[in-house]
DNA sequence: TCACGTCTCTACCATTTGGTAGAGAAATCT
DNA sequence: AGATTTCTCTACCAAATGGTAGAGACGTGA
C-alpha cells in the first residue's frame, strides 16, 4: 500500500463514523471494521484514541476551510452574494459529506484539550467572518445588529439544516435529491430575507 | 422517600446527563451516582436502559409541549408576534434546562425505534405550526416560502443557538447573562427579519 | 542481501458496560 | 400485625472497551 493511505482512509472512515454516529459511541474497532483493518494498525498510526480524534478533527477543519476560503474570495461585491456563497458553499459538504458538519457539532460533547485544538484551527476564519460582517454593516448594506451573534446564529441555521435531516423529516420533509435543492433555496432565502438592510 | 419522587429524580437527572453530554455517552452508574441512588434502583424502576430513554425522551416532550403549547395560544393576531412568542418560549428552557434542546437534538444518534417514540409526541404541534405558517402565508402576513421547511429552519436556528453555547464563543460571544439576553435580542431580531412579508 | 516501513497476528490486561438474582432493611398502608 | 412498596446490598455475568507487547510477514529501495 502507497505510503499514507492507510493513514488517511482511517482519517476518512473515523470522520464519517464520529460525524454521524457521534465521537464518544464509537470504537477503535468499529473504525477498524470499516476501514477493513485491524485495531493495531490504527495505534499504529496514531499513538491513542484521543490523538485519533485530534487527527479528524484537523482533517475536518481541513475540508472544511478550503470550502469557506474560496467562497469568501468568490466575486460579487454585493455582501447578500457573498453571504450567499458561503451559505451554498457550506451546504454543499451536506450532500457530498453530511458527517462533515455532524462532526463540527460534536465540538460540544468533547473535552476541553480537543475543543481548543479545534478552536485553534478555525479561529481565522470565524474572524475575518465576523469583521467582514462588521464592515458591510457600517456601510449600511447589511442589516444592522451584532456581528458575531449574527455569525453564530447563520452557522447554526445552516449547520442545523444540515445536520438533522431527522427534525426535518418530522416536519414533513422528504430525503430525496429534490428535497434537498427545496432546502437549500429555502434556506437562501431565509438568510437572505435575515440580512437585508432595514 | 414520597411515591414517585425518586423515579422523577432519576427522569430528572438522566434527562440533565442525555441532554449535555450525549444518551450514548452517559452510563446508568453515571446517572446513579448523580442522583445519589444505586444502579439497580434505576434498574428497579425501568426495565432496561432503552426502557429509560424513552421515559427520559416523553419527560422532555412534555417539558417542551407545555411551554410551546401556551406560547402559540398567546395573545396578539399579528402572526410576527406570535412567532416571537414561540422563539422566546422555546429559548426560555436554553437558560433555565439547557439540557432539553440537547437532549430533542440527539434524535440524530438514537435508534429508529427510540426516534419513532419521540416523533410521536412531537407531531401534534409540529403540524399545528406549519398549517398555521401555512394560513398567515396565504393572507400575506408572512414572507411566503415552503412552510415545512421554514418551521424546520426555524427550530434550527432557534436549537442551534441554545445548543451549541460552545459555538458562539468561537465566534466571540461571552457567556454570561448579559451575553444571553443579547442573544436572545439578536435571535428575535433575526427571525422577525427573516419572516417579514415581502 | 539487508534494512526499513507497513501491517497482521496472537495473546494479553484492567476497567467498564448493561443486566440478573436474591436477600433483606425500612417505612408506609391496611 | 401483616403486607406492600421502595430501595440497598452483595455477588455475579458476558461482552466490549482502550491499550500493551512481541513476533513475524510482506514488499520496496539501497
Amino acid at each position: 500500500m502507497v505510503n499514507g493511505s492507510t493513514r488517511i482512509r482511517i482519517l476518512d472512515t473515523a470522520l464519517d463514523l464520529f460525524g454521524t454516529r457521534g465521537v464518544g459511541t464509537v470504537s477503535l474497532d468499529d473504525i477498524a471494521d470499516a476501514v477493513g483493518v485491524r485495531k493495531q494498525t490504527i495505534l499504529y498510526w496514531f499513538k491513542s484514541r484521543s490523538g485519533l480524534i485530534d487527527a479528524v478533527l484537523d482533517h475536518a477543519a481541513d475540508e472544511l476551510l478550503v470550502v469557506v476560503e474560496a467562497a469568501i474570495r468568490s466575486r460579487g461585491d454585493e455582501p447578500l452574494d457573498r453571504v450567499d456563497a458561503v451559505v451554498c458553499a457550506v451546504f454543499r459538504p451536506v450532500v457530498r459529506r453530511p458527517a462533515l458538519l455532524g462532526l463540527i457539532r460534536e465540538v460540544t460533547r468533547l473535552d476541553e484539550s480537543h475543543i481548543n485544538h479545534l478552536r485553534g484551527r478555525l479561529s481565522a476564519v470565524v474572524d475575518r467572518c465576523v469583521s467582514y460582517l462588521t464592515s458591510e454593516m457600517e456601510k449600511g448594506r447589511l442589516r444592522t445588529c451584532d456581528p458575531m451573534v449574527l455569525a453564530g446564529l447563520l452557522y447554526s441555521t445552516v449547520s442545523g439544516t444540515g445536520t438533522e435531516p431527522i427534525v426535518l423529516e418530522t416536519f414533513g420533509w422528504e430525503p430525496n435529491a429534490a428535497g434537498l435543492r427545496q432546502v437549500r433555496r429555502e434556506l437562501r432565502g431565509f438568510v437572505r430575507a435575515a440580512l437585508q438592510p432595514n
